[in-house]
DNA sequence: AGTGCGATTGACT
DNA sequence: GTCAATCGCACTA
């Protein structure tokens, strides 16, 4: 049975944060999924939306271990993250693809496909599929709310390790983790060995 | 005030 | 495999 995971279970570090995650759950209402991809925005990373020091769009980066960071990227696409490290400093992980758990049917509608393959695979798709939006850009994800994170469905396999996606700075930091094998890690073939 | 560019997706060859 | 879509925001002036 998957429970509400205690902020004080949740690793402070960002990249021991982002392993942590993969097998652990997001929960949003009825709707819910297994993390099997993540990636880590460590602090002082020229990556991170944070670099340059806070601004309106990536405040929430430096709410303390266990907030939601939601951003808008290619003008419409909501990328979900988890803020990482102490209140004040800007780090966080982003949540790259998730196996659906429960409420399928509410995700296949909200994706327009019943392929259960494509409903949660890859930030863009998985948030939509969750029900994530802009409103929840700074919430807390440890306090009792519709949104949280859960504890492991079960447990996590294999872990593999590789560069970020998608990147042009510190594109050859290995910062992205996944569960080996699992059809519902997004990026290419080489990357998912 | 104007401009350039993404932590991607999905449609098309 | 290639490539356009799309717009809020940070950066320059």
């Amino acid at each position: 049975m998957i429970r509400r995971l205690k902020r004080s279970e949740l690793p402070e570090d960002t990249e021991a944060l982002a392993r942590y995650l993969i097998g652990k759950t997001v929960v949003h209402k009825a709707v819910s999924g297994r993390i099997v991809e993540t990636e880590a925005y460590v602090i002082g990373d020229a990556a991170g939306h944070a670099y340059r020091g806070p601004t309106p769009r990536n405040h929430s980066l430096f709410l303390k271990l266990g907030h939601a960071y939601v951003y808008v990227v290619y003008g419409r696409l909501k990328l979900l993250n988890v803020s990482s490290e102490r209140a004040g400093v800007g780090a966080g992980v982003l949540i790259r693809a998730l196996e659906p758990i429960e409420g399928v049917a509410i995700m296949q509608r909200r994706r327009g496909t019943s392929q259960l393959r494509d409903l949660t695979r890859g930030p863009g798709c998985l948030t939509v599929a969750i029900g994530v939006s802009m409103r929840h850009d700074g919430v807390d994800l440890c306090n009792g709310g519709p949104l949280w994170l859960g504890s492991a469905a079960k447990p996590a396999g294999p872990i593999g390790i590789s560069v970020r996606i998608g990147l042009t700075r510190e594109a050859h930091r290995r910062l992205r983790f996944y569960e080996r094998g699992n059809p519902f890690v997004s990026g290419p073939r080489r990357l998912n060995a």
